[in-house]
Parts: C-alpha cells; structure tokens; sequence
DNA sequence: TATGAATGAGACTTCATTCAT
DNA sequence: GATGAATGAAGTCTCATTCAT
C-alpha cells in the first residue's frame, strides 16, 4: 500500500519473527521519539539503539543507515493516514460538501495531534533530498490525491480528471500546511485555524460547483 | 526592519568597512550556494570561507556560528521580500481584490523563483528549532502580516482585527505552501498551481465580502 | 604431507562426509577467489558463506576463524607445489643441470600462472605473523628444500649437506621472488624474466661445480 | 627524489615550521614502530596520535588517511636508500665487480638491518594494491635501477642498455629477497645468507662478462 | 548437526570553533 | 584586526564470532 519511493524504507531484512518485529517497532518509536525530542541531526543512532534496548549491530541489521529510519517512519505514518482518510472518505462519499470537508478536516486534524513526528520527519526528508528527488516525496500523498480526484470528478461531471487532480492537491497541501501551522499553536487558537481551514476549502470547492 | 529573532543574526561585529560589508556578503552568498547544492548539514564552514575566499577566522568574526550564516540568511530573504510586499502593496491598495491578488501572487511567483535557496534556509532553521521557538519564525511574517490584516480591515469594516489577522494569516501560509509546490514542477505544471492560487485566494477572500 | 605450521590448517572437524567435503573445497575455492578479487582485508567471512551457498555458521564449523582460511589455503597451494616438484624431479633426478633448472623453472612458472592468488595469500600470512613467528612460513618450503639439497649433495660430493641447504634455499627463494615479479608483467616480459632466472641460476649452481 | 608514486606521500598540509614538521615526524616514527610491533592492521590512527603526543586531528590534517602513512614511510625509506646508494656508488664505480658486490651488499644488508619495518611496510602496500597497481611499487626501485643498469653498460659496452636494465632489475630483486630472509634469522646464519648472496651475484654478472 | 540472528567493541574520520601569533 | 593550525569530542557503521534454537 506504501507508495514504492525510491529507496523508501528499505529494511535490510524482513523481520519475520514475532520478536524481530516488535524491535523494529521499537527502534522506529524510539527514533520518532528523539527526532522530536532533540531533532534528526541530534539524534544519534547508538542513543536510538540504547533507549531501545538493542545493541546497534540489530539496528543496522534492519535499517541500513539513519536515514532509513527517517523514511520508515515516513512510511509508517503515510500508511496510517492513507488508511484512516480511505476509512472516512468511504463513510463520507454522498454526504454534501461542507460536511465532508468538516469530518475529513477534523480527522486529519486528530492525525496530526496524535503523530506529533509527522511533520518533522517530512520535513527532515525534504532536507536531505535534492530539488531533483522533491517530487518523490509527493508520491506519499498520491494515494489519497488519486481517490480525492475521482471524488471531485464525481460530484462535478463537467470537470477533467486532470482538473480535479490539480484541486485535489492543492486541497491536500493547503491542508497539510494549515494543520501544521495549527499544531504550534494552544488550544484556543487551534480551533480557530480549523475553521478557517474549513471555510477556505469549502468556499474555494464551490467555486467549481462541488457542493 | 527584521524582526528581533532570539539571537537572530547577531553579527558579531558590526563592518563599517566598505571591504568588510563586501566580504560579508560574499559569505553569505556563498553559503546559500552552498546550502543549496550540498544542504546545511554537509555544508562545512571552512568550505564557505573557502569559496569565499575569506580565512574561517574571518568568518568567525562576523558570525557567530554557523546557524548565524542561516539566521541572517533568513533575515536577507525576509527584507528582501517585505520591500517587494509593500511596495507593490502601496501600489495596488486600491485595486480589486482579484487584480490584487494576482499580482501580489505573481510578485511572490517571481521571488521564489529568484531566490531557490528560501525555502530551504527557512525549512532548516525550523530543524534547529524545538516546537517551542517554532513560532519564532513567524515573525518573519509578523511585518506582511500586519499590512494584510489592516488591508483587509479597510476593505470589509464590519471584521476585527484579530480575525483579519487570521485570514491575513491563513493567506499568507497558503500562498508560501503551494507557491513551493510550484517550484518542484516544470514550467507548464507551475503556471498551473499559480492559477489554481489565485481562484483559491479569490474564493477565500471573497467569502468575507473582500471584493 | 602439510608441515605442522603452529595452527596451521586447524580444521574443526574432519570431514568425512561427501558434502561436507565438497562444501569445505568450496568454501576454499570462494575464499580465494575473494582473496584475490579484493583482498583480504575486504574479504568478510560471511561474504564467502555466501558465494559458497553455505551458512557462516557452518564456515565456522570447519575453520575456526578467518586466519584459518588463509593458512588452509596456504597448505593447499604448498601440497599441489610439493607433488608438481616432487614428481618432476624424480623424472629430472638424472639430467645436465642446465636442462634440469630450465624444466624446474618452467614448472613453477607455470604453476603461479595458474595460481594467481599463492603469492596474495602468503604475502598476507606474513602479515598477520610477528617476526617471531616469521620462520614458521619457510616451513612450507622445507620439503622440496630437503630433496633440493639432497639432490645438490649427490651432484658434488664435496659439499656438506648444511652447505646444501643454504644452496637450496637460496635457490628457491630467488625462484619464488623472480616469478612473483614476472606476473606483474605482460608476456614478453615474463619469458624475458624467465630467462634471466634460468641464466642466474645456472650460473650460482656452477659456481659450486654443480652441473 | 621520491618517485610519483600515484598518490604517494600525499600530505595534505606541507608543514612549513619547525615544529609541524617534528610533529610529522613524530607521527611516521610512531607509525613505523607500531607496524613493526603490531601489524599495520592491528594499529590504530588514535594509537598513533597518542603515542606520537598529538591530537588526532592533527596527524589527519597531515595524513588524509591510515594508508597515506604507509606511502609516506615508502617514500621516506627509499629516499634514505637511494641516498645510500647513490653514494656508494660514486665512491665505488671504478672498482672490480667482487669488491662492488661486497660492498654493496654489506650496505644494503646495514640499512635492512636499521630498517627493521621495511619489508613490512612494502609488503602492506602491495596488500592494498590491486595487481594492476602493483607495477607502481616498482617505481621505488627505478632510480636505483636507472643507475645500475648505466653502469653494467659501461662494464660492458656490448650489452644492450635494454638488456642491462633487465639485469639490474635481476640483481635489485635478488638482493632485496635474500636480504630479508637473512633478518628473519639468527646473526650466524645471517652472515651465511650474506656471503651466498654475494657468490650468486658475482656468479650472475660475471656471466655477462661484467667484471 | 545446522543455522543465521544477534552482538558490541572499536575503527576511521570529520569539522565547528578557538586562540596564539 | 587577521589568520589558519590546532583541537578532540563525537558520529556512523562494520564484521568476526557466538550460541540459542
């Protein structure tokens, strides 16, 4: 279901056994744990392997670099909210637009809240990716773009699916950047980001007649 | 004229020197350079002074460290961008909304495009920073974003302050976001999202009564 | 027939199976492949385990460390070289010295044409022995030294037998190092290099009357 | 002086005070003895550095790398033994073969004899060579083979100068081999390997009517 | 007996920063 | 002020070997 980017999350070996699985989880929690404690640059591998209770040998045994970690978390969170917005959007696909717009907003909102990692581990992506690899990164929310796009096509039969592509990612990155923007803020502020995330995303889906 | 960063560009010393501005300059451009084609991380300082043809000593004079060369960097790009913002702001204050909001979009189009290393420096900076000092790097927007929100006071009276700050806010982050989504694609694709940033902006705005 | 080099060749367990044998000669056929490939130092045992299509764990069955590798190789090459010399000689016991050093020559020349990686693997031995334990290598040597200078002292009755064993070994050791240097060269060289051997050789058993 | 070995030597900083260059000095004189003492493999830069009294960074803003040690003992050994060389034969060009043999044999078996690391160190160089490489050591060698090959031309103008330097690259080789058996012994037998490495080579020139 | 996951000491090297000259 | 040699803590990653299964 993870988009094949290119080297993503490559594990040096599959860990098939029910012990070897949760140290990979482990090590990927303990890794996500840090990077937003203290960063990625900050973070050593042997300090990840210690807090998890593995020698580094088993670390380099499943990731072949740091980095590796980096995209397996990556990996981990996309698959986690491809799933939850496949979930919504199915319970959601006949509801009228302000009101879809409202669940999914809040959904990715509580992703957000409850993978505090998320954005940080993007964005350290992005650092050690070339201008050139930029667009890989993409593919993660490809997923999601391509169902949201159909949807689109669905409600305004008049549009191309190449148009509703181009709204759907501007949706999903101007939600992906308000949401952010909301998670350093309190609580109260919080709720008034949302909104206007709501307000935004409704007002400019009308403009093409998706109600 | 830059905001007051937490220990943001704190130049050493001062250079009243005509040679002493010039070699700062030439530091700093040369660490953009650098920060581009290689990244932060595997950009060394030796290697900056270097290019720059100045000793590492004398780059130690005039920063700090090396998060200084990305601090003032960020400060060069912000200065840079306030002016272009106020004043095409002054020229277009009294146009309508979406003819503003075109070219103040195309405005911002041409600056990113001229200054690729923008968001990189600013996505780096935000690596340093813990979730706490996040915020900080708002107020790089602070200066546009009092102008906007008061703009928008004007043009809708029966809005506060506050609440234009906020639309004035959610522009601004909508705008920097799919503008470097822009940057990644090829030129067909980025006439495309900036046309896509302008019915969105449009829709938005509008909802206000900003006409 | 291999001499007792001090752990010289330990093999864990003899095998006495058909597999197991063949897996041991594999596991020495790769290892030298590799030896030579990249070197010694490069090679890892499990990168033989591996083109070997066996286990590490079943490499280490058979040799207790990487060293032993290197020394069971060495006895190989020793034993093939013992059995090509000792035959040799006894068809050559009876002819003109001349005619004597030119098929001997000949025989090791081609002998380390066709084992590329002898002299790697001595060279390497070596440097895993202090000096102390330097001598142990000429071990190796010692039985086609002991029919050398049996042979030398049935030529010229004269001679002492220690005499001969000095004769001998300078003999051998001059042979070895002169091969050695005519594979580093293209082929015309090498017959070239060849003919000097033969020249000097033919010209130091003289000395001593040998003919 | 010192042959182009490709890569060879290749300080990175050439130090230019005093004390830099005692501290390189240092640095080859500790690398040197820790070889000798634990193998090449066994030592470690760190060990190096603190033997030698300074910090590591220091010995790798001298020495780009471990290996570069290695070169740079090569070339400071053969420089003293072309040095050597060159000398002694000034001194004895005119003087009968047997005498020019003793003598410079005895000089070459002094400087092994104070140059205990040597051999080692040649023979670590070749291990980190590919045999593609290999010819490159030879280089070593060129100088002094240049100057032997000259004077077997005048010894004996009917020889070809090609033939000469085949010859001197014979006796070069010999010497070397011979030689360094003789220190893997006792000081008795020693003397023995000495006196038959002067009968082989006199032996061998003589046949070539260099007298 | 056969396997191969697990181990962890330790190797090499880098580089931001200082400070004596 | 200007310089750049000196510093040394710290980082990533490897790999020979073991031993529980």
């Amino acid at each position: 279901m993870a988009p094949d980017l290119q080297k993503s999350a490559k594990i040096r070996r599959q860990p098939k056994q029910a012990r070897s699985q949760e140290r990979v989880n482990r090590i990927l929690d303990v890794a996500e744990q840090l990077f937003i404690e203290v960063g990625y640059d900050q973070t050593t591998t042997r300090a990840i392997a210690t807090r998890a209770e593995v020698p580094v040998g088993t670390l380099y045994q499943f990731f072949p670099d740091k980095e590796a970690l980096l995209k397996a978390l990556a990996d981990r969170y996309f698959e986690q909210e491809y799933h939850l917005f496949a979930q919504l959007h199915a319970a959601m696909a006949d509801a009228p637009i302000a009101e879809y717009v409202d669940r999914v907003v809040d959904a990715f909102d509580q992703f957000a809240t409850d993978h505090p990692g998320y954005r940080a581990v993007l964005n350290h992506l992005i650092d050690l990716m070339t201008v050139a690899d930029a667009r890989n990164l993409d593919e993660y929310d490809q997923q999601i773009l391509v169902i949201l796009a159909r949807f689109l096509a669905q409600r305004n039969t008049s549009l191309t699916l190449e148009k509703c592509e181009l709204i759907a990612m501007t949706t999903i990155k101007v939600v992906n950047e308000l949401l952010w923007l909301s998670l350093t803020r309190d609580r109260a502020f919080q709720h008034q980001i949302i909104a206007e995330t709501k307000t935004l995303l409704t007002a400019y889906l009308q403009t093409y007649q998706i109600e």
